[in-house]
DNA sequence: TCAAAAGTGTTGAATGTACACCCATGG
DNA sequence: CCATGGGTGTACATTCAACACTTTTGA
């Protein structure tokens, strides 16, 4: 075989490719998820994440935001970085397909309107959409809220995607990409104890936080109008940005590693 | 569920996927990584990882091993795990390819034969293909072996990988993975300062390592032969099965999670 | 008996955790 | 002046890092 056209290989090696979004909050103490419900036939109807499939001559990341822009409304902030890739067999009804996951992790923001392919998009409790995972056997009933099922084999990329917001929170910046601007110790902390589904003491991870080179910028400001005394607003610390290669993705900003870690406690029940 | 249109969507959204395999290994106190050099035109003559596309119907961790094999006449031991994903965008210049790289971890194998379109498979130090990255500006100039250039967007894989595995080896027992079955506490000593670059204190690791639960599984038996006291022979503890979903990658054997970590010591000059 | 490698004991420093205590504000 | 939440000081337990020392082999 001496030359090689500059052509694409044989089209039988190709795929049809999307993107689906974990895009998580933290709202009312809860970890929650972006979910819409499908307008289209493959599971029409049930619960999925926000996604669809990558067009001719986009990159994956254009393809998430634009994606998300469509089934919720908005162009969110927020930190946004590849989760994994899943499939391409048994994973589609309609055939092979590939699924490149993003997860977003933002302030909480409003959705404002449903768009083409979705029939309502909202924020949903995490433990609301999963079954716990714990070794109690049982799916831990909820309090009456039916069980919602994902579509596709979207309930493993959340769990997914929950898992690694879990773990990058002990040893990154991340936390703070679930606040608004600016913010305080608490609010972050807030976060954290949503995430971890633990109780984290006030004032050791205060002084945790504020000492954590990397992690918050401070604005000179402070709360008011509370009950209490009033607390320093922060921003996040800027974010690294890599240098980005001849890549077709990434290369964007990435929460800075810290160091040392917010070590999550030792499992224990949140009761 | 009514009913579902078994066609695939627009073949305008289809893209061309590869997987790219970032094989590592520990040979010679050294961290190499298994190269091939490309026999076919794009990059014709240029190193590259191993890889190439997907068939149709197959699976993702199917292509990879595949193409393992025909690149390098072996399907090796170790721990095969996504690695990220890649494009598809200003990566290929036959046009727009999506690739998902792989990271396999494995003790040292021959390379047998030359395959497909692969003219020559050999492993080569991480040290001597990409450049350090480290911030004192300059290429950091082997000992006169010429910089080897990788073909495609390579390089950054190879980094990526190289990334993951130090940190993995932080809290995961991925560094078993790099040893035969039945190796000593030296042994994987030195896996860790291959991959870290530092020395560590083998008395502090050997407590550290067998007193870590889930890393190590004795054998009772004992090395023989060499000089000194004989090691105690373990074999890795039991991989952690995850439980496999309705998926079309993944749900194999996983790295347990030790805990505590083995931290890497504080970024120290290697000499 | 010596060299070499494996493995254990011990000690001071650093870190994490729990909690007493002070600070600043609104009512 | 009291309730409420923000923030600092401090003491105990745990862990880490360095290294003296013992054990077990081959030469």
């Amino acid at each position: 075989m001496s030359r090689v056209p500059p052509t694409v290989p044989p089209a039988a090696a190709s795929l049809p490719v999307t993107v689906d979004v974990v895009a998580l909050t933290v709202r009312d103490d809860a970890l929650q998820v972006l979910l819409v419900e499908r307008a289209v036939e493959p599971f029409r109807g049930a619960l999925a994440l926000p996604g669809g499939f990558v067009l001719p001559g986009e990159g994956l990341v254009d393809a998430a935001t634009r994606e998300l822009a469509e089934e919720t409304g908005v162009t969110p902030p927020g930190h946004l970085e590849q989760l994994r890739t899943y499939g391409p067999l048994d994973r589609d009804p309609r055939g092979p397909v590939l699924s490149v996951a993003y997860l977003l992790a933002a302030p909480h923001f409003g959705v404002v309107e449903a768009g083409s392919d979705a029939a309502a998009a909202a924020w949903r409790p995490v433990a609301e959409v999963l079954p716990r995972k714990s070794a109690d056997g049982g799916v831990g009933s909820g309090q009456g809220a039916a069980r919602a099922v994902l579509a596709f084999d979207h309930a493993r990329i959340l769990a997914d995607g929950v898992e690694r917001t879990r773990s990058k929170l002990e040893y990154s910046a991340l936390g703070t990409a679930f606040c608004a601007d600016e913010f305080t110790v608490t609010d972050l902390r807030r976060v954290y104890e949503a995430v971890w589904g633990v109780r984290l003491d006030p004032r050791n991870f205060s002084r945790k936080a504020t000492g954590t080179p990397g992690l918050l910028e401070e604005t000179g400001r402070t709360t008011a109008g509370g009950t209490g005394r009033p607390a320093a607003l922060y921003r996040a610390a800027r974010p690294v940005v890599r240098p980005a290669g001849a890549l077709g993705d990434g290369g964007g900003p990435v929460p800075a590693l810290i160091d040392p870690p917010l070590l999550r406690p030792a499992a224990r029940p949140p009761e």
